[in-house]
DNA sequence: GGGCAAAATAGAACATGTTTCACTTCTGAT
DNA sequence: ATCAGAAGTGAAACATGTTCTATTTTGCCC
């Protein structure tokens, strides 16, 4: 990602964050990126595309957070709560933010398919790095050959944040909620 | 709903299965339902809302199908698989369509929070009827006093269906995928 | 330094959701 | 039957995502 690039990414994070979704008008990230509109366009296809890549810039600082040594807890459901509780309360933190995010993620444009797997790739890696007790950097690496009942466990309780997280996003609940699903189910699938 | 609501819904629904969200524009909407564009933001404050209604219209239509009878299926996992198998197979007659509703489903707009819930409830209540091994119909009337348990299987059922079949929607897998995950979802939680 | 292709720019133009307005039609109470 | 207000209408206007164009700037080769 070149300079302009990464300036039009950060204004969109910048307005995203203050403002929410909405508030991310291109004629504004141009202007605050000091680009012309044409340049945003030519970076990249479309408004969604802009915040997915925030989405990948985020993701990779929370790697970088909790990636690099192996997830804390005595057991699976332990380290399972550690993971999610970091994620949710990270994205919590710029809470219009992570609902601009999670709207682009949940949008469906067929566009951005591709790195809405990875996200979802990177989120799975990490739970079954927190189920196993291991880093989750290492983890990202292997391709194949891993247990198929944790990785369904790890899909499930993946499935299950995103879709009490986009509920949350809507005003259905609050944020304890989305926490107090995913131990509801990690409870049911993890219980020694 | 009066007459023009109506029209104004069934006009959106033809545009959606037609050629998905997109296609759904109001002057078009308008135009097709013999309506002023005026009239149109008199029913309906936004493009969601409208969509919104049609997916009510559309839940209605789902319980009055499934919901009448207890749930064919000789213990608790058949009976959900029937449920998920419905309710998927349903919406995957009409892809575009469905598109469109989930993307208005997630799409977090705070307007729509309420009617976002009571889908949400309905399809709760469709689950907890499965598992049962009741109808729906009786079973949405019970405010209180349902098992917690079953309830809290019922939520993440729900939630593993309504995120995977974002992840349908997005591109990220086919449709099988989606009855896939719910199966393995309710094998982990229900077997006996 | 001069010339050239690629990139960037400013700004217009277009599409569509949303709002507004001035006017007409309908409806229900009297 | 009349009339006041509600509802509907057609059209314009506005906001913002997206596309297009003409011009300028930049980076680079000779």
């Amino acid at each position: 990602m070149d300079d302009r690039a990464k300036r039009i990414v950060e204004t969109a994070v910048a307005l995203a964050e203050r403002d929410g979704y909405q508030a991310v008008r291109l004629r504004d990230v141009a202007a605050t990126a000091q680009v012309a509109l044409g340049t945003v366009y030519k970076r990249f296809a479309s408004k969604e595309e802009i915040l997915i890549a925030a989405l990948e810039q985020e993701s990779e600082k929370l790697l970088a957070k909790i990636g690099k040594r192996p997830v804390p807890g005595q057991n699976p459901q332990e380290r399972v709560r550690f993971v999610f509780n970091a994620l949710t309360k990270g994205l919590l933190r710029r809470p219009n933010l992570a609902k601009a995010l999670v709207r682009s993620l949940a949008s469906g444009d067929p566009n951005i398919t591709e790195r809405v797997a990875s996200f979802h790739a990177l989120i799975t890696a990490l739970i079954m790095a927190a189920i196993r007790g291991e880093a989750a950097e290492e983890h990202a690496e292997w391709g194949g050959d891993v247990d198929a009942r944790e990785r369904t466990i790890a899909s499930i309780l993946q499935n299950v944040w995103f879709s009490s997280f986009v509920g949350w996003a809507g005003g259905l609940h609050d944020a304890t909620q989305v926490l107090s699903d995913v131990d509801k189910t990690s409870e049911l699938l993890l219980a020694r």
